[in-house]
DNA sequence: GCGACAG
DNA sequence: ATCTTGTCGC
């Protein structure tokens, strides 16, 4: 896999819109991944000095106990703008992968994949890049329109846009809000929903993200 | 023109 | 994302 970063950081949205839609090609939404035995959290947070911190976490799987954890700084580049979130943070996550001994085997990215307005979120991106099975988890919705989704955990409904099932929304844990799921790179979304309820146990998010999410803060 | 808008 | 105490509910 290639982790050097092979397109430049500073560009203009228009710019970055554009590589979105020259690199969206390359997603592959089908089962691509090899069985996982490591599976890995990443977050990114930001310090006051415009510093942007990257976590990852690689945690055993099934049993979802930690084996590494990774964190980079690097200075923010770009700035947050909706549909554009993967330029402000992939520089950051691109570094603390390098720094990992133990390459996951898929890794549950904070944020949107396929369920982008230009089919790219960070989750594609960062497959792309990296080469490896990626899947969106998102604690928000960005774009797509679903039915109420029952409350019971477990239980899904199809996010939709312009007629395309992107992602979906589902019940990490009953009765709690929703969380949003789409492929990032190398898996299907119903492989993907499968994955992120076996890394989900007590609570909304997966623990991958919640070790990598208690690093990236404090 | 008026909202919506991952982290 | 980040600034922040108490509070409602299982």
């Amino acid at each position: 896999m290639n982790l050097s970063p092979p397109h430049p950081w500073k560009v203009t949205t228009a710019r970055a819109r554009e590589i979105q839609c020259e690199l969206s090609n390359r997603v592959i939404r089908k089962d691509r991944l090899p069985a996982v035995q490591f599976v890995a959290g990443m977050d990114v947070g930001f310090e006051d000095n415009g510093t942007a911190r990257a976590a990852v976490a690689v945690l055993r799987f099934p049993e979802l106990t930690i084996h590494e954890t990774v964190i980079a700084r690097r200075k923010v580049a770009f700035p947050y703008v909706p549909g554009l979130l993967s330029f402000r943070e992939i520089p950051a996550v691109m570094a603390a992968f390098r720094r990992l001994q133990q390459m996951p085997d898929l890794v549950l990215c904070d944020g949107q994949g396929y369920a982008h307005p230009r089919r790219f979120g960070l989750a594609c991106h960062f497959g792309v890049l990296t080469g490896l099975p990626a899947i969106g988890v998102a604690k928000s919705r960005l774009i797509g329109k679903h039915q109420p989704v029952p409350k019971l955990k477990g239980r899904w409904r199809q996010l939709i846009d312009d007629d395309e099932v992107i992602g979906a929304v589902l019940r990490t844990r009953s009765g709690v809000q929703p969380v949003y799921v789409s492929s990032g790179h190398r898996i299907s979304l119903p492989t993907a929903i499968e994955y992120v309820l076996a890394c989900c146990t007590k609570y909304r998010l997966p623990e991958t993200t919640r070790a990598a999410h208690k690093l990236a803060s404090g």
